[in-house]
DNA sequence: TCCATTAGGAACCAATTGGTACAAATAAAC
DNA sequence: GTTTATTTGTACCAATTGGTTCCTAATGGA
């Protein structure tokens, strides 16, 4: 009918990503958004709720953008161990101080916005599964003998060590190569 | 000379040190902060530089109270094994929400405030030192063997978890029990 | 071509932000 | 008791917060 938006939504909302993803919800104010999104206050306000709303749409992007993309590299692993593709998880891209936005949005909004946490944990539920398959595609699997933990536990361990290094990436004070690690919680002798 | 102050610096701290833990830096305000301080805005400024010196004032108070009790507890831990001890660092007092006042601050701070992270930097160091303290205790000495990992990747490895677990903790999606991986980690049977 | 409808942008808004100024209250030193 | 130094509390401040209003401009359909 009328004049179409001039915007693209989908860049709008990497940009929205971004600089929470950097940021955090709380510090980062409008000004800061709306040039991340490349939008004034007008179509903004037009085209979406209000901030939070936006913060909860930047999940979802990253979910479709990030999670996505690393499920299905984790699939397509073509490396020869199971702690070999995981490590893919340990390597990411190293913008430095960004951190996982997962983790990020679990500690700062986590206890006190139940859409947020709704959003981390089914995002973390896909990543736990991911790795899952990932051990079980190299031959670990649903084993329930006593040693060695199945492959539910071992995934949840890796995901919990993921958040961790994450989260310790943070502050520069975390370890980069996790082959070693992964090697021992998977059973293997070496990388 | 003259009039002495009339509040208690040390449990002034403690309160500041909660509402820092709970709420993060950025989403406590002032009159959040002179509240859980006990303080009203002229004593305050009057006692500290700004918002931002009693936030790392915050940070000390938890490394004296919280971390260094942490340390003695897991060195006084009367258990049977290693993991049982370290269990002690996976059950803490469960306010529910808080997680952990390091891997907040990491997060939160950690890329743009080197005050922060060098103070969370210090205290996972002792975090990490203490661990591996258990480790040894129990017989996990520093061994280079090839299957085990020394003590001091084993405590890195644990440390990085138990982040994970706080994060994951303050969506109430992470893991209670963590005896059975520590045990696995640790090169134990059973726990 | 003209109109209905919507995007875009700037001015504006009340509320809140962290921080300051200053006078009143208070207690030690003499 | 007077003096003096310092804390305490209140009133105040400019700047910033997220959000609204409203006018202009652009566009597709008739």
């Amino acid at each position: 009918m009328a004049r179409p938006r001039s915007f693209d939504m989908d860049t709008a909302l990497d940009g929205a990503m971004n600089i929470f993803w950097r940021q955090g919800y709380t510090a980062t104010n409008l000004p800061d958004l709306l040039t991340a999104m490349g939008l004034t206050r007008g179509s903004f306000y037009k085209a979406f709720n209000d901030k939070e709303s936006v913060y909860l749409a930047a999940l979802d992007q990253y979910d479709r953008k990030v999670v996505d993309k690393t499920l299905t590299a984790l699939a397509d692993c073509e490396g020869s161990t199971a702690s070999q593709c995981l490590s893919l998880l340990f390597s990411g891209p190293k913008d430095p101080g960004r951190g996982c936005f997962i983790c990020n949005a679990m500690v700062e909004l986590g206890p006190v916005q139940n859409d947020v946490s709704r959003r981390t944990n089914h995002m973390a539920s896909k990543l736990r599964k991911g790795i899952k398959e990932v051990i079980i595609r190299f031959g670990g699997k649903q084993e329930t003998g006593n040693a060695i933990q199945p492959a539910d536990e071992k995934a949840d361990l890796i995901l919990h060590l993921y958040f961790g290094h994450q989260a310790m990436g943070k502050a520069s004070s975390g370890r980069d190569d996790w082959s070693l690690q992964l090697a021992h919680i998977l059973g293997q002798s070496t990388a």
